[in-house]
DNA sequence: CGTTAAATGTCGTCA
DNA sequence: TGACGACGTTTAACG
């Protein structure tokens, strides 16, 4: 593991590192004074100030200010870096196409550069997440409803794939939702293209009768959810669990 | 405009420099072999690696490996950081609450760390958002039809407020939604919630009558719409009209 | 605070 | 490559 650190470079020594850096593959990061600009799905620009630049060897670019968990501007992985100096400044140019958009720091003042070859571990291991809640589920279906049968997941439909899809005890096709936390009104009607499209492949006579059960229910599994999303519930006819993706200590 | 900089220090000497750079508020970059961990709204693990540690005086925390525009760990802003040395080690932790969260990063060495007192604009000028899509049509309204005429922007219903409320040619109400991109599905529930609320106000006896024209026209404006989304559209019987936020070159 | 919808969202997965 | 949905989404606006 090398690193490589210079403080307050000229414009030319910086590119030189930047080159080295680029060619080596290498994580890095510079301090300084510069003005930002971005073209591409959008267009943005941003006065002189202080910021942090980091460029990764992915062809990602981020530019950081003092505040905010996002970067004031960037560039997604996949992206190109140049680096040149003009008129005696040092500019930074990000680009990437499809779509095509370019990032530009121009700096008036390069403060600090350090640039460090990456290795180790960039595995995560996440837990808590939507598909820790699916196998929750699976492993215990009493967990949404006594009688409750998994049979498919993932299943296929017109609408795109239902997260669970199974039968209640009565036998009635029933269709599960996930959220690993609080939902708002979108997922209900996620949920509810699940089940018009299951309800339309079993056949359109076999939609709800008047005063009778529907055909196919509807389930919305998640810690909790919205008034609104509440309501939209009620509407429909659907059912909402109120199940965490990691059991409560 | 201050930059600290110290190269290979030793866990003690950086504790120090990064307690002195929260003090003065620096936004601080360390370069390091480390672990990190985090737990909270998920949880979660990381193996040793080389990574590099931003912290902000927002209480801002990322931990960015090589690769991804994303960090592969990280606090908001508003969390508290924290420096210590346990067992001759530097372990770094950032806390918030609601949810309570935490974010620990276990330094095994430490190759680099700057900070820097940040000054100068934060301010980005960003154009082509969907408030410049919304500024286009209403400039322009004959941009999403002939005889078009807004009434009202933001407009409150039971759903929320919708993007533009206005009239066409015959009078009829119309709610425009609009994406300042290419959309799915979500968008086309996201009108037909508004159209229903706004049906529902002006009188159900108003709804659509069998043969006749809607009582309320949905139009969602968009550069372009996905199959599914035009699918349910067509069911739902609104328009799209295809826009860019921007007019294009 | 909680709710809602935008975002240069980003990121994975799958057809 | 485009479409689709999850994400510790984050962020800002509004009640």
């Amino acid at each position: 593991m090398t690193v490589t650190s210079v403080h307050d470079p000229s414009h030319r020594e910086t590119l030189w590192e930047l080159e080295d850096a680029f060619e080596r593959g290498d994580l890095v990061s510079v301090f300084g004074r510069c003005t930002v600009s971005y073209e591409g799905r959008a267009a943005s620009d941003l006065g002189p100030g202080d910021r942090l630049l980091v460029l990764k060897p992915d062809g990602a670019a981020l530019v950081h200010t003092d505040e905010g968990r996002q970067p004031v501007n960037w560039q997604p992985p996949g992206s190109e870096h140049r680096a040149a100096v003009r008129d005696g400044r040092l500019r930074v140019v990000s680009t990437r196409s499809n779509p095509d958009e370019t990032l530009t720091v121009r700096f008036a003042d390069v403060h600090q550069l350090s640039a460090m070859g990456v290795t180790g571990g960039r595995d995560l291991d996440l837990h808590g997440s939507e598909e820790d809640l699916r196998t929750r589920i699976l492993e215990r279906p009493a967990l949404v409803e006594e009688g409750f049968e998994p049979r498919e997941t993932e299943r296929p439909s017109s609408a795109g794939p239902m997260d669970i899809f199974g039968v209640d005890a009565e036998e009635t096709p029933v269709v599960v939702e996930l959220k690993r936390r609080r939902v708002g009104p979108d997922a209900v009607g996620q949920l509810a293209r699940y089940v018009r499209a299951l309800e339309e492949e079993l056949g359109a006579d076999a939609a709800t009768d008047t005063g009778g059960s529907p055909a196919v229910r509807g389930i919305l599994v998640a810690p909790s959810v919205t008034a609104r999303a509440a309501e939209r519930l009620a509407d429909r006819g659907f059912d909402h669990v109120a199940l965490e993706p990691t059991p409560a200590e």
